[in-house]
DNA sequence: CATATTGCTACAATTTCAGTAGCGCAAGAG
DNA sequence: CTCTTGCGCTACTGAAATTGTAGCAATATG
């Protein structure tokens, strides 16, 4: 299922081609909303609507395509009882996430 | 020259007007090739060719686009003898994005 | 002057995204 | 059962972003 997972995503991977990994993850994340998504699931899960509203209300095309390259890359998964959460891996990617928020907080360009 | 920088990047902040710092920064990240130019640019300056080499031959217009986003941002600055290179916090920033290479070579998905 | 390199722009073709509407399905209420 | 509600998800059109290619002006170098 990896196997799969990692085929389909080769595929999608745009922007590099040198097979390595980190590339294809920069890419990505370089996708709009993705980071958004990773970062909206850091505490709990949410339906798919609930989502979206925390993303602002982005389309749900987009969303809908972005949840798919997630799942396909084993970071999202889709609960039974309906809606999404970070897998084990997609956790420990937002722990690399998270930081982010400290250096944006303290980085004038980007205080409001 | 912050006070510029924040006003002009306020206006580019697309999917998210919260005016959370963080949001903004997600947002930028989030555009294609801005992750990977920062990481083109981990180790050592690069022209603006060598930096469109190193990406993929990525085109010049939006590699152009995000030099420029990333300059108002302040993470990125132009060299006077030419090329482009990573400012203080473009480093600090560049800290927090390298632990990806290590989570993308362990995670099967992405493996080539 | 001839040549090469740099940062950068123009422009058409293509891809992606936004915004809105609504589907089919399942679960609960009356 | 019928009605309602909320779910995941899709369709569709117009707008925006990205690609790919070509080439400019400025500067340096021979």
């Amino acid at each position: 299922m990896a196997k799969s997972a990692n085929t389909r995503l080769a595929k999608r991977v745009r922007g590099s081609r040198t097979g390595r990994p980190v590339m294809a993850l920069l890419d990505l994340l370089g996708r709009r909303w993705t980071l958004r998504v990773v970062w909206e699931l850091r505490d709990a899960p949410l339906t798919s609507r609930a989502l979206r509203e925390a993303c602002d209300d982005a389309s749900p095309t987009v969303l809908n395509e972005r949840l798919s390259e997630l799942r396909e890359a084993g970071l999202v998964e889709n609960l039974d009882a309906g809606g999404y959460r970070l897998t084990a891996g997609g956790r420990e990617l937002m722990e690399l996430v998270l930081p982010l928020q400290k250096f944006a907080d303290r980085w004038p360009p980007f205080k409001p």
